[in-house]
DNA sequence: TTGCAGACATGATTTCTATCATGTTTGATT
DNA sequence: AATCAAACATGATAGAAATCATGTCTGCAA
């Protein structure tokens, strides 16, 4: 039912007065420290939202594809507090952040999907983050396979189902022999 | 400046007309299955948000302590998904989840803390997700670190981040001391 | 048909952490 | 001042997964 609304939310955010941008692989759409303009969201590709630290490394903080809201905190802030780095030639949907915060401020309905669709972000990044604590694969995936429900993944996709779980292919394709034989 | 945000969203529900409640420990606040009907805010101790899977294992969802929204995805739900399981002596504050959604609905200033609240909570269950995700304790804590932004934390709250960062405390220390040595 | 890229799969080794054991320091309480 | 519980700390060991290596299978394209 959540899930709905996340799905609604997009669609009407997509079906606003906006832009479509074609962007090609590597280049960022924003950096930290640049003014809040415009709120995105990725149609195709993968962008990934990246906070630079001071030693240099970097942490992914979001991982953008197929109809994801790009970084939604920044409705709240000035400034970006992460770049936003194009992993994947993509498609990005963009909309004056002005527009989107007065549409929300008027719009009953609206507002409801992006409430909404914000509590539902939050209990999936806990979701992965309960099943990152635990500490062997074996845990790891029965987590996840309560997540989705029912239904294992397509084969070719056990690969990506591995990172994210945060465990090694290998050690997945282990696990998974292992449940065969038993 | 968001963080701001949740506090005040905090301090305005509780200031709202609503009741205090004492609980003992191990006893439920609510059961997956029941209808929503209160918005719950915990003021002292700690109860945990757990989904009980068929296989007999549980997942915890959110450890909600000192001033945490519990379950806030549960506002936009007929019925819980989880079961909240009051591990420590708590004290809540509750409110009629219809007069929350009619203050949301109402009130601009209140709406909005409510949605940089859970914009937020989305950053920070995703920044855990990232650096749960990282293998190393070295790497958990530079996320750690890199976090917090400056600052280790007071004497007698290692042990927490250890549990913060997946990583058993003794591992923590090794690492700790080690750094020191450098 | 052949070639190739990627997923699927498994063995061997290395590396890291959890765990258990044990001891020290610290702060609160009496 | 004495006591006690909890955090802090470190050593030793066992266990799990990452990594490296190697090989098979599949689907697709030349």
């Amino acid at each position: 039912m959540i899930e709905i609304m996340s799905a609604k939310l997009i669609e009407q955010i997509v079906k606003s007065r906006g832009k479509r941008r074609k962007l090609d692989r590597n280049r960022y759409l924003f950096h930290q420290g640049d003014p809040v303009k415009t709120l995105y969201v990725v149609e195709e590709g993968l962008i990934e939202l990246t906070r630079h630290q001071s030693d240099g490394s970097a942490i992914v903080l979001q991982r953008a594809g197929n109809l994801t809201v790009l970084a939604e905190a920044s409705a709240y802030a000035e400034i970006y507090h992460c770049d936003a780095i194009v992993q994947l030639p993509s498609i990005v949907f963009q909309l004056p952040m002005k527009i989107f915060l007065e549409r929300i401020r008027t719009d009953e309905g609206f507002s409801t999907f992006w409430t909404s669709h914000l509590a539902r972000e939050v209990q999936s990044a806990r979701y992965r983050s309960e099943i990152l604590s635990r500490k062997t694969v074996a845990d790891r995936l029965d987590g996840w396979l309560a997540w989705k429900g029912n239904g294992l993944p397509a084969k070719g996709q056990w690969k990506a189902v591995a990172g994210q779980i945060g465990v090694s292919p290998e050690a997945l394709y282990r696990e998974l022999a292992s449940r065969r034989t038993k």
